[in-house]
DNA sequence: ATGTTCATATTCACCGATAAGCACTTTGTT
DNA sequence: AACAAAGTGCTTATCGGTGAATATGAACAT
């Protein structure tokens, strides 16, 4: 299970340091794609074909499906975990999620997200969460 | 069942004493998180997978859904006791509860709860929480 | 009261993860 | 061929996490 909240940043060429807690659990090669809401996903190699199946099922002759579809797929690389624990980010992606120096990089159980720090950190300030609202979904999840 | 109030001490790599009367509810190995009220709170192994389980299946393409699974998964770390009955905090989530020095634990039943001692105890004079009113939400809950 | 044991606090030393800089290779462009 | 740009790999320094050792203090038994 992906989990966590780390903050590393992007060294001269793009590459990231994956954080050591995130590797075991994502394997050597993962996939990276654009992602909602202005960062980037990555997943395993399990959770990605996963991920293509459920894509595969959405009907190809409504135009909402098929450019969710484009999305998704048309951004998709995969990722080598160097021997350093590093792995470079493609230049499409950067530009698209935004990315300078400082970055987020989140587990989020079944996928990473990789954020601008920044942006990340805005996202949490944003009242998108309020605790009452959080209260009141943990009660209907039962915890 | 978690129960009781400790007060103990960060140490300054931010480690901190798990009480020995929790010990044995909570396991070698738990999960904290980001909780409410600007605590943090700690769950045992079964108690936090059946929790996740319920995450994995929200839906993506729901925004709220999304906010709600980024801030308890982000938020959350595996923590094991080490030989000296010592656990460390990350420093994100340190920070988050603005955790110092002074700390206090407290059982909750299903889940622990770590607090700066000082807003623990703000907390409690304040007059949000007096017995009396207390006990009067209590019987609109049926007890 | 005294000694024994267990829980907690504090300090120190070590090791691994990360940051940063640089050099080399490959590829594409002029 | 020469150069620029992008990608890959190595080396070093630093910092945070981890474990060990010791000190302090409370609880309990004799």
């Amino acid at each position: 299970m992906l989990i966590g909240e780390y903050e590393h940043s992007l060294d001269a060429k793009g590459r990231l340091i994956m954080p050591a807690k995130l590797r075991e659990d994502l394997g050597e090669k993962f996939i990276i794609t654009k992602g909602l809401d202005g960062c980037l996903f990555g997943f395993s190699q399990t959770e990605w074909t996963n991920f293509e199946e459920k894509l595969k099922t959405l009907p190809l002759t409504n135009k909402n499906a098929r450019d969710f579809v484009r999305f998704f797929l048309s951004g998709a690389t995969e990722c080598e975990i160097d021997k350093q624990g590093r792995f470079l980010i493609a230049s499409n992606l950067r530009e698209y999620a935004g990315m300078e120096k400082e970055i987020a990089i989140i587990g989020v159980g079944t996928r990473i997200e990789i954020w601008n720090k920044e942006k990340w950190k805005k996202y949490n300030s944003d009242e998108n969460i309020s605790a009452d609202e959080i209260a009141e979904n943990m009660t209907m999840l039962g915890i």
